[in-house]
DNA sequence: AAGGTATATCGGAAAATCCCGATATGCCAA
DNA sequence: TTGGCATATCGGGATTTTCCGATATACCTT
């Protein structure tokens, strides 16, 4: 758990906003819903399409949060699906309480 | 409380070790403890020699860390004294677990 | 009032981050 | 195997952050 790297990774808007909408594909990515399943989470695009920022700039910010352990990510076929690290921010959580 | 700022303050490993360091001021800064009491935090030279950095940047951080809201200040004479602010921090773990 | 000390603010060079378009990679269907 | 689609990576301009030295402000002492 690399605080610095997880802190760094919550210090922009959209990358907020990613971690709050993969809480409830359900709610937040209707369109997934009608092609598959959230069992791995959401896919690159359609979390591009709720973003409004370009391809690679939504590719690129995954995984950030990936490497701060804060999403995981799961490759089916073409498609990408990342979906929330729960384990992570209880640790965070608790990290805030105790080390930081 | 905002989220965004909060992390942003959080994003600097300097920044990081002061809030440490605020957590213990006994054991961190034996040099105060000689001239004053922690009654109101920490003075900011004491934390400039600590860090090894600037007046100039000390100053500047400790800022960053109030304007977030992690840290409250008190002016005595010609000395600003920091403490952490930790009501701050039990509900930032709050909003970790809620928010995020 | 004058000089010394502690802190805050200003201006800026260097480094990091943001976000883009272009391109590469990997998988799938025909 | 060729073409299309999803995602990742690359190169770079614009903006932000980092951290500095210089200067301003505030207070205290004499």
């Amino acid at each position: 758990m690399d605080q610095l790297e997880i802190f760094k990774a919550l210090s922009n808007k959209t990358r907020l906003q990613i971690l709050n909408w993969l809480k409830d594909p359900d709610l937040n990515f209707p369109d997934q819903k009608e092609h598959a399943n959230f069992d791995h989470g959401v896919c690159v695009g359609q979390i591009q399409i709720k973003a409004g920022l370009t391809q690679s700039t939504v590719s690129e910010y995954l995984s950030t949060l990936q490497r701060a352990g804060l999403v995981k990510s799961t490759r089916v076929g073409q498609w990408t699906y990342y979906q929330r690290n729960e384990e992570a921010f209880e640790a965070l959580s608790k990290l805030i309480q105790t080390d930081i």
